[in-house]
DNA sequence: ATTAGCACTCTATCCAGGAGAGTGCTAATC
DNA sequence: GATTAGCACTCTCCTGGATAGAGTGCTAAT
């Protein structure tokens, strides 16, 4: 059986506003709200349709209508209409990115922060993942004696640093001999490039260094594996606390803990990015995890050159304001991905 | 009048009672608790004085008694008795700083991840307030035309780095000349000494460089300042929410975000600090901020060779198991010294 | 096909009553 | 004079019943 025009329309009706009021939907007020032209009887019997082909759900027997998943489902992909962003909240949101960045942390920070804001929800963000990016330049710099910095610089413009142990013997010119040569070697390839048989070539040219030449390959190894963008940012997990579903607080404290499991988080997010779609929701137990069953995920992928680079998401309850949601990732996305094109590109 | 020996077992029943229980204190549940050979109504009119000399609280008449402020900060100084940390705790906490650590951060995170664990409050961390930290060096590493990255490394092993953009012709060795030579003027120096005066002599020596110089030393004098520990790490922040006092979500919701205000923690954290005291308990009311005077905060200093470096504190409910808190932050305390002292006499 | 009418269900709220914990006071006791 | 038993009293918390309110489902009329 198919849904008609007006068991669409109390559907939509119901769903905006279960979202706004976070109540079960009664005919009457649907009828009262929205001058169909129909009685509340009339209203009562397609809810009791709509509740047997499954899109809504009964809290308890005679109350009102709450959306099922298979609800949100039919609403997020037909009923739903895009919602636009006002002037106010695009200046609001370019506003924030207008400061000058320099760093590619900020840029994530910012579009955390900004996300969790407008939504009022939970905020993800997956750093940008280079394993697509590459080394530019590798330095060693002496510190003390026996002592050394290693100084690693991406493509992408991220700098890692470590310090090792170098034999006590070593100058300053020979690190930097190493560095020469390292670089002269390494420079412009991609992490997945360095092997272990061009490590032992490597080894083969700078006789007797076998021991520094290891210890600096793993740490820039290390160090390219570390700005790989594992890091997830998270951004106004108290936001949740507002929302009713999470009125219980021992709900609330197991929620909060959740998210401090980063690992989770990371495959929660790339997960729902194999797919093909740009933007992706997924509706409470199209969630994998159980403690989310009862939330919806939002995410879309940012890109650099057409290439994904990174994930960001909004995490909220089931009652979600999709729409909003929805607006907001997509045009905080696109800042993103300009934002990241230029950075990049003036790096070359 | 002062509190003879009976009052003060009774004081100390109380509110050891309380902070394990949380509920008001009642005569009989003492009397049948502490075999003390007196009954219940000696114990009333004992804690009818109590009250009457503002160190017990009635939440509402004839309820059992609750300790007040007065009556907490009497049982840290006098009542309370000093609790060692049990062998477990022990290995546990030394568990924790055994791995191999590199970065002065890492401890930073250990430590406030173990202080919240081991207490079940929220721990705060101030990173080490280097402002007596020095400059050991400072490289300019050429990354694109026109491009360079700053490298400052401080005494303390701390290294912060920055891009910056230079004159287009300026070549590799343009850029290693300016760091030598900065290098040969500021090395050692402590940021304070860092003045006007001597980047204008700086400059007179190195002519037609202005721009960069003043662009590298404003980098190095920021990222010193940086460095200097100006922030605040948190653990546990979830913790509270096991603790009945924040049982009400509005509240705990409240506290999470302020929580958030770094700048607020900061200054609790150093007016805490200023005591000439070692370890510092600030009980409820004598906290200046509102949102905290019902919480308690113990804060100690960690220091090398004498000198303070930080802050690491606990936050909890006034109704705080004050001896655990006490042990473990002072154990923390020491084990950071070690640490510290360790990493920076390495550095030299 | 729609709807008015009505009986019915379930929740939430209010209120009263009783149990329970605890106090404060008084008078008796050590 | 300190201690204590006894007792009336206070306040909270829990329970259960009564009621209002929102909403449904069904039936019969339109």
């Amino acid at each position: 059986m198919k849904l008609d025009e007006r068991k669409r329309f109390i559907l939509k009706a119901i769903i905006d506003d279960y979202i706004f009021s976070a109540e079960p939907i009664g005919s009457r007020t649907i009828a009262r709200k929205y001058n169909m032209g129909i009685s509340p009887a009339t209203i009562r019997n397609e809810m009791a349709d709509l509740e047997e082909m499954g899109y809504l759900e009964q809290p308890y027997t005679s109350s009102g209508r709450v959306p099922s998943d298979k609800g949100y489902r039919f609403y997020v992909d037909f009923l739903m209409k895009n919602e636009k962003l006002t002037e106010k909240e695009i200046s609001e949101i370019s506003g924030v990115f207008k400061k000058k960045i320099t760093e590619i942390e900020d840029v994530i920070e910012q579009a955390t922060k900004v996300l969790s804001d407008m939504t009022n929800y939970t905020s993800l963000v997956l750093g940008p993942q280079l394993n697509k990016s590459s080394l530019k330049h590798l330095q060693i710099l002496p510190i003390d004696e026996g002592k050394a910095l290693v100084i690693v610089v991406t493509n992408t413009g991220l700098v890692e640093h470590c310090f090792i142990k170098v034999p006590i013997e070593f100058t300053g010119s020979d690190l930097t001999r190493i560095s020469n040569l390292i670089n002269s070697k390494v420079q412009g390839l991609s992490i997945n490039k360095i092997t272990p048989s061009l490590l032992s070539k490597l080894k083969k040219e700078i006789i007797n260094m076998d021991d520094v030449i290891d210890l600096v390959m793993n740490i820039t190894i290390q160090s390219l594996n570390k700005l790989d963008g594992n890091k997830i940012y998270l951004g106004g997990a108290t936001n949740l606390l507002s929302h009713p579903e999470f009125k219980d607080i021992d709900k609330a404290k197991k929620f909060l803990l959740f998210l401090e499991e980063k690992q989770i988080l990371y495959n929660i997010l790339t997960e729902a990015s194999f797919s093909n779609e740009d933007l992706v929701v997924t509706i409470g137990s199209e969630n994998k995890y159980e403690l989310v069953q009862d939330c919806s995920l939002i995410t879309t992928t940012y890109k650099v050159a057409g290439k994904t680079i990174g994930i960001i998401g909004v995490l909220g309850p089931t009652r979600m304001d999709y729409s909003k949601v929805i607006s907001v990732v997509d045009y905080i996305k696109l800042i993103m991905n300009k934002i990241f094109s230029e950075l990049f590109n003036d790096d070359k």
